[in-house]
RNA sequence: GCUCCCUUCGUCUAGAGGCCUAGGACAUAGCCCUCUCAAGGCUGUAACACGGGUUCGAAUCCCGUAGGGAGCGCCA
């Protein structure tokens, strides 16, 4: 019945736990709350537990729990322990609040809800704190045909102090502190009550957890002394705001962090971004996730929430895009292909397609919006740029290219470039006068990487043939 | 209403009494580069919530005020 830690405080190795309840999404908030227990688990050699808090079997949903684990999975927090189920340990649970009644910390309370809902009427009313007088606290006989709930026998008198890792020392009258409940009528045990057995069963050492549970602390921490366990070290970190400043919405963030995997985001960038709000190392922007590990203090995290910024993630993403090895974006290159009707296992084709559209694109979803012409030969002329480009001139132009290019004896973008070029000065003409009607010709669009890249990457036949389609419509309309 | 928390450029932050004429990043404006679009480089605009103290000296310490947030459930 002891906290395990407690046995044997001189091998005090970190352990963390993320404990979500399966009621909603795991959004952007929980993310980085179970990133910075992830870190700092991982920076301290610790272990990290996932633990989902399902005592609420109403609002509770498999899918919800669903949606929370492949998140983590996404975002490759990975947990050394878990998930734990707290509706697997009600027995548990129930012998401990049998053996607080027992040794007197815990009591019956016969209020009903009804009593109870008019008692804090009264005290709104009244504008006094909303909370329980201790009806019952002395009561020793049952009352007939209620059935009770049992309450946390709190201190009355003194203070307790939470000496919060970001907050520093927050000091709260125990007077303030009412008697909680902690097994509702029909014995099943409420949140505040599992949390603080859960966490001394499992050893943990480092409750890292959102700002809105600093006024739970006390309580648990009271909780824990009356089970003769020494309470764990507390984080409570800030939450994220909308880009408003506003609580977080739906509009901007308040959705399952897989949406983010759906828009072409890389996990490393999301966690990037979560990680440098309400902390940073001195100006560095731009972390690996091994370099995150390496400089991450639980210590250094700001007290004040944060606005999410989503041009920021945005060029984080890109950083991120641009700076690890190409062949590792394949896999996502084609998950967003996909979503579009196409695809290519030409391992080749898509390493040169992201090196030429890495720095052209904040996201895989964009690079893969951009990229389409290079694996279907099915393009769409964009009418503006066609209108802009197919001139007279520009068909001219054309099909002196496309004889150049027909000529070439190696189809590689520095001989590309060179025949462009040469044609460019033989005509007089700006180079401009000629790569925009090509690239409008094979692209479909005014915009692409280097016409020279594009049309390397897209093979002599696949060119040659593009030029053709549009000679042969550009004569035709000239007839 | 009560208790607790928070407050540096639009946003994320640096800043632990003199290094601050307040630094970096995103965004934004201008310039350079340039076959398009980007990326990149350079330059600029822009902040210590307010009021009192303490001190030779305060963004940094103390006290108030204002504004924001959380909690006060047989929710988690």
């Amino acid at each position: 019945m002891r906290a395990p830690r407690s046995d044997a405080p001189d091998l005090m190795t970190v352990v963390t736990r993320f404990a979500p309840s399966p009621t909603g999404l795991l959004h952007v908030g929980g993310a980085r709350t179970a990133l910075f227990c992830w870190l700092y688990a991982r920076r301290m050699g610790g272990k990290f537990i996932l633990r989902v808090e399902d005592t609420d079997r109403e609002r509770s949903t498999e899918e919800a729990v669903r949606v929370i684990l492949e998140g983590m999975a996404w975002l490759g927090l990975d947990a050394d322990e878990g998930p734990y189920y707290q509706t697997e340990r009600f027995d548990r649970y129930g012998a401990v609040i049998a053996e607080m009644l027992k040794a007197g910390s815990a009591y019956h309370c016969y209020c009903t809800r009804e009593e109870l809902d008019a008692l804090r009427a009264q005290q709104i009313a009244r504008k006094e704190k909303p909370r329980y007088t201790g009806i019952c606290r002395e009561r020793t006989a049952p009352r007939p045909g209620v059935a009770p709930v049992v309450r946390f026998r709190n201190p009355q008198a003194g203070t307790t102090v939470v000496e919060d890792l970001v907050h520093g020392p927050v000091a709260f009258q125990n007077a303030e502190l009412d008697d909680l409940i902690i097994a509702r009528s029909d014995g099943t045990p409420t949140y505040n009550f599992c949390v603080v057995i859960d966490d001394m069963d499992m050893g943990v050492t480092h409750v890292i957890r959102g700002d809105d549970h600093l006024n739970n602390t006390p309580r648990q921490m009271n909780m824990l002394r009356a089970l003769d366990a020494t309470p764990p070290a507390y984080a409570h970190v800030p939450m994220i705001l909308g880009p408003d400043g506003a609580k977080l919405s739906k509009r901007h963030g308040a959705v399952s962090v897989l949406q983010y995997e759906e828009e072409g985001y890389l996990p490393d960038a999301l966690l990037n971004y979560l990680v440098r709000l309400g902390w940073s190392h001195g100006d560095q922007e731009v972390f690996t996730r091994e370099e995150m590990i390496a400089a991450f203090d639980i210590h250094d995290v700001n007290k004040a929430a944060s606005a999410f910024n989503p041009e920021k993630l945005l060029w984080l993403n890109q950083q991120h895009m641009v700076r690890s090895p190409p062949r590792a974006l394949i896999p996502h290159l084609r998950a967003q292909l996909r979503r579009l009707g196409t695809d290519s296992d030409d391992e080749q084709l898509l390493e040169g397609v992201i090196v030429a559209q890495r720095e052209r694109a904040k996201t895989l979803k964009e690079m893969a919006d951009n990229s389409r012409f290079f694996f279907s030969d099915d393009i769409r002329m964009d009418p503006k740029a066609v209108a802009k480009h197919m001139t007279a001139d520009g068909l001219a132009a054309l099909a002196e290219v496309r004889a150049r290019l027909a000529a070439l004896k190696e189809w590689k973008a520095s001989a590309i470039n060179d025949a462009l070029n040469a044609l460019a000065a033989e005509l007089q003409l700006g180079l401009g006068k000629i790569a925009q009607p090509v690239r409008v010709a094979v692209t479909g669009t005014a915009v692409s990487p280097p016409i020279d890249v594009t049309l390397a990457l897209l093979g002599r036949e696949r060119a040659l043939a593009r030029l053709d389609a549009v000679l042969a419509r550009g004569a035709g309309s000239h007839t």
